[in-house]
DNA sequence: CTATTAGATGTTTTT
DNA sequence: CATCTAATAG
């Protein structure tokens, strides 16, 4: 507690609607914030606050969209509450999906779970779609099957949003609905045989804690373990999570909440902005405070923003201000193609360099990971360094796939999935073979695979690949009792190799990734435990794995925007801003998914500090990978009207600039002819 | 049965 | 680019 009439600095430090929030008492809040309103220091001060109220920081749960922003507002909070709590414990945060886990592990008897049952991440859970699908044999019916990835998201979708299948066949997947009932019977499968091989996916980890949280007896001795609850970007939670929470504060009401329903952007994962307006009508007597003065962004930038934001009516009315009055105006460019905007991105981050503005605080956002391919060429063309976060993601390489897989056998050699997966790594093993050898595994009665009946599945592998195989089995059958789990993970990662060698004509470049992944095992405790972890808190850039980079070296940030949610730079450069990227033409199916698209516009544009770039490339290819040149004449985003528009310079507007733009109609028809020449 | 090849095709976003 | 299909060769 601190002394009557001194407030510490840190709390004189926040406005008076922060310091409302930070220090209010008892009973739930709900605190909107819009963007750059200094949510973090908000939420911080007030973990601290609690702290320095003499609530022990083990008995308060914070929960955050990623890890890494609870890591960070937890050491932030730590270090504000050091004189108020100097001995403050650990806070207990993470996500809701690693919570999730921790608690589903202290409890796994009671839901009927093996001690070590495992977690498998999106790509092994649609592999093993995949392969009840096939075994159902629904691989040959109906010419276009989802595939597995698209299957999991149907899935998923189902079971966040806690919808009939039908129903969201029909909303959001309506080409697949020809294939229902193969898909519930695919469903059904996938459900069972996860209980059979001891594995739980990421929704799993959400639906088992609902069920302890709402369980009589486990219930409220979760509920018991927190003091208080506080949620971070609570605009994208699912009804999932929201059931969670609500029966954590069943008896309890200490519950802090903070959003911005204008930012929420993961529909597609069953969030809805509904659940951030209805919380006061679920948590009743819920004080609301807002914070709508806007630290960030320079007035210009903001006035684009606020634009933008103003065309949907819905939700809480909210305008931010800023007294950062000047500062440049915010830039509208049109490129002639994508090459041209590649060029025009590069130029400009160099210039603004050349005014010692670092490349670490510059970034370049994009709607879809592949929006960036021409940009990231023409920066290695250039030297100029980069990290990529969202996209194609590390996990999601085939090695690094292959390696995991060994990692899972060597502490679950129940787990077929990735038995499957080794044996065809192996030369002349195909699907039949691997399915085989997996059956002499079992014994006899049926059951789980067992390395000691190696003896007799070893028949079935073809002579030229029995040395890779045998050395293999070694590796997993080798005790790792005292090794460490470093030490483990290096020994298997060189039985895997010389079969990556065979595998893979670029086997140096992805051997040299284990590296990076064996650096990272180092510190983990046991390979069960860095395996779960890496699942639910996979590394969002090939960087991440190697460790904080070096102070000195500097590098300009490419991300999606949706990974770039929370995080704000000097200057930011927001490409392929044309209509069908933003709206993504995939999402205009409705009013609402269009406004979420516009929500992501959003989030894009309050990023900046002081520069915001919007590039709109006249031209653009259709096909990213393929060799023809197909390719659409786009006009810009349907979120930049005229009125947008006069709020930006705008720079090189294309020649054929008009309200009903037509696409690819030439001006004049210019005539090409060898007639002529054939007399 | 598996390997190899050629050809077609693909809706974005992530815990 | 990655993944899937079909057809052919070993």
């Amino acid at each position: 507690m601190f002394d009557a009439g001194s407030p510490p600095a840190w709390l004189q430090a926040l406005n008076a609607e922060q310091g409302a929030a930070a220090t209010h008492r008892g009973g739930p809040l709900l605190i909107l914030a819009g963007a750059g309103t200094g949510k973090t220091t908000t939420l911080c001060s007030r973990v601290a606050w609690l702290l320095s109220e003499g609530v022990t920081a083990e008995r308060i749960l914070l929960l955050t969209f990623t890890r890494r922003a609870a890591r960070e507002m937890i050491q932030r909070a730590r270090a504000l509450a050091e004189r108020a709590a100097p001995n403050a414990g650990r806070v207990v945060g993470g996500t809701f999906h690693s919570v999730a886990h921790r608690m589903v592990r202290l409890h796994a008897s009671s839901l009927g779970l093996a001690p070590g049952f495992g977690v498998i991440d999106a790509g092994d859970a649609a592999d093993l779609l995949d392969l009840v699908r096939g075994e159902r044999g629904h691989a040959a019916a109906g010419r276009r099957f989802p595939r597995a990835q698209t299957m999991l998201d149907i899935y998923s979708r189902t079971v966040n949003a806690q919808t009939p299948l039908a129903d969201v066949l029909a909303e959001s997947f309506p080409w697949c609905e020809e294939h229902r009932d193969a898909l519930a019977e695919t469903f059904r499968s996938y459900v069972e045989r996860k209980r059979e091989l001891g594995v739980l996916d990421l929704d799993d980890l959400l639906l088992y804690w609902r069920a302890l949280a709402g369980d009589e007896v486990i219930g409220p001795r979760l509920a018991n373990m927190f003091e208080h609850v506080l949620v971070d970007e609570y605009q994208d939670v699912n009804g999932l999570q929201v059931d969670i929470l609500r029966s954590l504060r069943a008896d309890r009401r200490d519950i802090t909440v903070v959003g911005d329903d204008f930012q929420a952007i993961y529909g597609f994962r069953s969030a809805s902005a509904r659940h951030i307006l209805d919380f006061p009508n679920v948590f009743p007597d819920a004080a609301v405070v807002k914070l709508e003065r806007n630290y960030r962004s320079t007035s210009p930038v903001l006035a684009v923003a606020n634009a933008v934001s103003e065309q949907d009516r819905l939700g809480y009315p909210k305008r931010l201000w800023t007294d950062r009055e000047g500062g440049p105006l915010p830039e509208l460019v049109f490129p002639r193609d994508e090459s041209d905007q590649a060029r025009d991105v590069c130029d400009r981050v160099l210039a603004a360099r050349e005014e010692s503005m670092e490349l670490r605080s510059q970034a370049v956002l994009f709607r879809a990971g592949h929006d960036s391919d021409l940009l990231e060429l023409e920066l290695t063309r250039r030297g100029i360094p980069f990290v990529k976060y969202g996209g194609l993601r590390y996990l999601e390489a085939a090695h690094v796939k292959d390696l995991i897989a060994v990692l899972r056998l060597a502490t679950n050699p129940a787990d077929e999935v990735s038995w499957f997966r080794l044996l065809q790594l192996l030369e002349g093993v195909g699907p039949v073979r691997a399915r085989r050898i997996l059956d002499s595994l079992r014994a006899s009665g049926g059951g789980s695979p067992e390395l000691g009946r190696w003896a007799e599945a070893a028949v079935h592998v073809p002579a030229g690949s029995l040395e890779h195989a045998t050395g293999v089995i070694g590796a997993l059958a080798e005790s790792g009792g005292e090794a460490t789990a470093g030490a483990r993970i290096e020994q298997l990662c060189e039985m895997l190799t010389p079969l990556i060698r065979a595998r893979y004509p670029d086997w140096a470049a992805r051997v040299a990734d284990y590296e990076q992944l064996i650096a990272a095992a180092r510190g983990a405790e046991d390979i069960r435990h860095f395996v779960s972890e890496l699942v639910l808190d996979p590394p969002s850039s090939s960087a991440d794995l190697a460790g904080p980079p070096h102070l000195d070296e500097d590098f300009l940030v490419l991300s999606t925007v949706h990974s770039a949610k929370g995080l704000e730079w000097d200057a930011v450069h927001l490409i392929a801003a044309y209509d069908g990227n933003f709206p993504a033409d995939m999402n205009t199916s409705s009013d609402e998914s269009i406004a979420e698209e516009r929500r992501l516009f959003y989030v894009a544009l309050t990023r900046p500090r002081r520069r915001l770039h919007v590039y709109v490339p006249f031209r653009y290819y259709h096909r990213p990978h393929g060799r023809d040149d197909g390719h659409g004449y786009g006009k810009a985003s349907r979120f930049l009207t005229e009125e947008v528009k006069r709020l930006f310079d705008v720079k090189h507007a294309p020649v054929t600039d008009g309200p009903a733009l037509d696409p690819g109609r030439p001006a004049r028809r210019i005539e090409v002819s060898v007639d002529a020449l054939f007399g």
